[in-house]
Formats: C-alpha cells, sequence, structure tokens
DNA sequence: GCCGGGAGTTAGCGGACGTTAACCCGGACA
DNA sequence: TGTCCGGGTTAACGTCCGCTAACTCCCGGC
C-alpha cells in the first residue's frame, strides 16, 4: 500500500512540488512553513502530510528529481564530435537554467538541508553530470588537467546559471543567444 | 579567564562576524540558531546580545559590509582605458571570490532574510557595482546595448563566483589563472 | 444503499529558537 | 578602596514549527 502510485496524473503532488520549487527559492527551506507551502496550493498545513512524510522527503523528492533530469539531459547529448556535445550541453544547461531557475537556485541553496542518504545520491548525480562535461572538455583538449576542466564546468554552470540572479527583463533569446555565445567563447579558452 | 587584549587581536565583534559568515554559507541563515554561533565563539547563547541586537542585524552588518567592500573596490579601479579596467575589475571579483568564498556564498543567499530596510540598501549597492561593470563593458564595446552589458556582467559574476561550488583542491593560483582568462575571453564575445 | 478509503479539516503536543531578565565577576580608575 | 561597567552566565518566556491525532466528507464499486 506504501507503493507509489503511477497514475498519470497525481496533479496536487505536482502541484505541491512545483509550488514548494518556488517558495524554497524565494525564502529558502528553512524560512517556508509547512502552513504556508499548504495555503499556497489552496489546503491548510497537515493535509500534505497525505501526499508527502515531511517536509524533508518534498525537498528530497525536489533535488533528486532536478539532478535526474540534468543527468538524463546529459546523457542524452554525450555522444558525437566533442564540439557539438559540448555545444547542446551548452544549450540543454541554459534551456535549463532560462525555463526553471527556481530549481538553480533551490539546488545549490538548500542541497544541505536533505538528510544525508539523499543528500549523498543528490551529490552522485551532480558529479556524474559533471564529469559529462568533463569528458567532453578533455577530448576536445586533449591534455587538459582533469581538475582544470572541473573548474571550467563549474564556472560554466555559473556563467549560463546567472540569469536567476540577473533577474533581467530583456528579451529571453537575445539573454540565451549572448549567455550562450560567452559561453563557448569562455571555453576556447583552455 | 578572559585571555589578556593583544591589540591587533580581532574584537570579540569581528570574531563573531568571521564565524557567522562562514556558518551562515555553509547551513543558511535559518539554519544556523544563537546557540550554535556563540558556542563556535566559545560564548553561550545570549551573550552575543552585548555585542549585536539581534540576529537579523548581524546578518545585515555581513551583507552591508561584503557590498560596501564590493563598490568601493570597483571604483578605486574604475577610471583608465576601459580594457585595461575590466582586467582589473576580473581580478578584483576573483580575488575576493577566491579569497572570502564565504562572503560569496552568504550574500546571495541570504539576501531576503534582511529587514527591508537593510535589504533596499544591499540592493542599491549591488546595482551600483554592477552599473561599474556596465559602463566599463560599454566603453569598450560602443552601441552594446546595457540590458545586455548587465547580464554579462551577472554572467561574468558568475563565472568567477563558481570556486566556492566547485569546492576544487586544484592551486588556487591555476584555478584562478584559468577562471580570468575564461572572463577575459568570454566578454570578447560581446 | 452501503461502505471503504483518499483527501481534507481543526486541535494539540513537544521541541527549538530568538529574545529578555536577573544575576555575577574582574579589572580600570577616581 | 569602592564603584562602574563591559562582557559573560543561567533561567525563563513566548512563539513558531513540524508533525500526529481524531474526526469529517465525498465518491466510486459492489
Amino acid at each position: 500500500m506504501a507503493a507509489p502510485r503511477v497514475d498519470n496524473a497525481p496533479s496536487r503532488r505536482e502541484q505541491i512540488l512545483r509550488t514548494a520549487a518556488g517558495l524554497f527559492a524565494r525564502h529558502g527551506f528553512h524560512g517556508v512553513s509547512i502552513a504556508e507551502l499548504g495555503a499556497a496550493v489552496g489546503i491548510s498545513g497537515p493535509a500534505l502530510y497525505r501526499h508527502f512524510p515531511g517536509k524533508e522527503a518534498l525537498l528530497a523528492e525536489l533535488l533528486v528529481d532536478i539532478s535526474e533530469r540534468l543527468l538524463a539531459g546529459g546523457r542524452e547529448r554525450a555522444t558525437g564530435e566533442p564540439d557539438e556535445v559540448l555545444a547542446a550541453l551548452v544549450d540543454f544547461q541554459l534551456d535549463f537554467a532560462l525555463h526553471e531557475p527556481e530549481l538553480i537556485v533551490v539546488q545549490d541553496r538548500d542541497l544541505d538541508n536533505l538528510p544525508e542518504a539523499d543528500r549523498r545520491r543528490v551529490r552522485r548525480l551532480q558529479r556524474t553530470y559533471v564529469e559529462i562535461w568533463v569528458d567532453t572538455l578533455r577530448r576536445l583538449h586533449p591534455g587538459l588537467d582533469p581538475d582544470a576542466a572541473r573548474v571550467a564546468a563549474h564556472g560554466t554552470f555559473g556563467l549560463l546559471n546567472s540569469t536567476p540572479h540577473s533577474g533581467s527583463r530583456a528579451a529571453p533569446d537575445e539573454v540565451a543567444g549572448l549567455l550562450r555565445r560567452m559561453a563557448l567563447t569562455a571555453l576556447t579558452a583552455l
């Protein structure tokens, strides 16, 4: 009975997750109460426990889902000529950052509010995703130091993920084009 | 039992601020209790109120100080040929990010845990700092759209500030060199 | 027409946290 | 030498929060 219902539209659950992402992004995990979250989806307080075993579990589901989606997206684009792979990875990460900025924010803000087990799992997923970037960069620039590649990858994430912070009201595709160009240009400096 | 006051020893206040920065960076503002913070500096709990009127005031002092230092550093380097100014700004921001990663983290993680007044003040300082970058970029690339310049500036911050997230144990000056090169290269893509 | 269970409600518990109160103590100095 | 006072202590208060309990209601299947 505790088995997850794999129905095709548990809309409440998803609504809660989406709303939680927004609130956590704005106020931080500890800055959002169960009651507030409930109110934000139109139910109140303890009703959330009909859908999630607890607040931490909710955060865990959010973060695991994000990192799994990033990893899956990365894997889909990992094969081929390194320059094309890199371009695809940049576009993918950029798309994610532009379309779901809350998730980007939550992921690096509240990672350590997770219980140990989930945190380790998320870290593992993230590390694997980064390794795709590292491998691609090293295929493109043979002899590049792995640590340097890792620094470059994280730097590129910072660049591409900067849109949530800049709160730019400029036209989204111009922002996208600019950041893509900056990222690809930066990565020629290796 | 109080240690004899050595002149250049950091005062209690400073010790508290420094320690708070580290703890806030690791666990977030709401994730650190007054008692924990007190314990971390060797006193316990309410003694902090001898030095600060409250927890929020402590955070405010941290954040205002950070953004004032950034702005001051930016202003010092703002005059001269735009390419040289830009290089100096990159080096400055990079230095800050490498030497005080906790402050970088706290600044964009806990900004909205500030009381209104302080938050507005910090935002203002930050905006002014960004404008130095924007002006420099537009002097370097005449006709560059101001919004685009702003996006580019924030992107560069993201790139340069990525070191706290990457937790790289690579040699610091190699990291610095790599990120500086990436940033300056990226900014040629405008 | 019953009835079983998913989904919601309010009441309440226990613990943590920020803050205040009341007290203490050691040293600088008139 | 007596007195202030800065900086520390512990106790306690009030609030908020996560979570549980107990109850209600709607609705689909037999």
